[in-house]
DNA sequence: AGAGGGAACTTTCCGCTGGTAAGATTACAG
DNA sequence: CTGTAATCTTACCAGCGGAAAGTTCCCTCT
């Protein structure tokens, strides 16, 4: 910060973090390198890896922050029968903001395997996407509701997961969450306003009911 | 292969992306080195790097190679109405059973973009997938298709990834074509509006108790 | 056959990387 | 004010990808 750096940083941990975001977006994640992220921190390269442990435990803990920012924007949005499409959609809109977390996030070879820390944070984000999907699939939650889950967490993260490695439509990203939400509304179509209750999560086959 | 080496390998290219994956599949992809592929087929690490270009140029022959496997499996396949299903089994599957040649072949910041034979085998795996799609759709693919088929491959590449990421529960890999199956189901019912096939997706539970 | 040219591979070297060990600096508790 | 622990630096190491130049071999042309 100051343009005398004390000997002691004061806020590694903060400045490491944000500077690896900043060096994956710039290069990707593939060339990040620990010296460039302590260059970018006014630090030596040992001051990371010290903090940290190693270069695995830094991304064990970008990975951390990754999903409790996640967790929180799920949080934003309260649970309901209408909000399944909404949590799908601000999933896709976490991924593609936070790009360099989300891609940390689900590498597990980059990570510790053993923290605690990344274990929670994981969790936390799992139980509420869990829970967005028990609220809105079915009155009552029944056997299939685990497999709607991963269904439903599999969609969103594979659009998410596609978009970013550029494998979809270019005419998507001209208004990517209102594509996430077409696609995920085959999965899953809302409470229709029509009084048309859903009995089950899915009823939609590609260009069957839909009407268009 | 022999014991007294020749001077020139013989099958250098064949050799070299076998060990790739090989070592892929031992220290994951983040620790593929050059040098340990090259030691793998005998040869200094110069030549591979010299018949690839670059380490870049090898990983984006194993994307194509990849993609090329993908297309012959999926072709395996013959399209139909029902077949769609299949085709994402089919695609999950790879995806596991081809684990290197699946985590290269979507890190576009792995490869060489101006690559033409990458682009052309990835899409001919794509047209596959989407024409898998367009013949499921019934009664003609509409303009929703693009939608579904978009989702489609959003369900599939996001259960696998996340698969391959150790983010499913653990009870999916006891029978993972199956669930693959049950969770593709939901988003395309196999039941045709007009009659045949009247499989419900309540009946593709998985076995596990209800979760919540 | 045998010579020339080019492809395949090696040798050598470079700067960069992550990790380790030991030393310097600072904060802080007693 | 003193000792100790935490924080960060310096110095060093082996391994990495890549460039340049040299060596070996294949293959065609005469």
């Amino acid at each position: 910060m100051s343009a005398d750096r004390p000997y002691h940083h004061g806020d590694l941990r903060r400045a490491v973090l944000a500077a690896a975001v900043e060096a994956i977006n710039e290069g990707g994640l593939a060339r990040l390198s620990l010296r460039d992220v302590a260059r970018r921190s006014g630090v030596t390269h040992t001051a990371p890896a010290h903090h940290f442990g190693d270069k695995t435990g830094m991304l064990t803990a970008l990975a951390t922050e990754g999903f409790d920012l996640l967790a929180d924007e799920l949080s934003a949005h309260p649970p309901g029968p209408d909000n399944l499409l909404e949590a799908g959609v601000t999933y896709v809109r976490f991924a593609v903001e936070n790009r360099a977390h989300f891609e940390v996030m689900f590498r597990p070879d980059l990570h510790n395997p053993h923290d605690q820390a990344l274990a929670a944070a994981r969790d936390r984000a799992g139980d509420l996407l869990a829970r967005a999907v028990v609220a809105a699939a079915h009155p009552a939650p029944g056997p299939q509701t685990e497999v709607a889950s991963v269904a439903a967490w599999s969609l969103v993260h594979g659009f998410a997961t596609l978009w970013l490695a550029g494998a979809l439509p270019e005419e998507l990203s001209e208004d990517l969450q209102g594509s996430a939400r077409s696609v995920a509304r085959l999965l899953f179509p809302p409470a229709s306003p029509d009084g048309d209750a859903p009995s089950r999560p899915a009823d939609a086959s590609p260009g069957g009911p839909a009407a268009d």
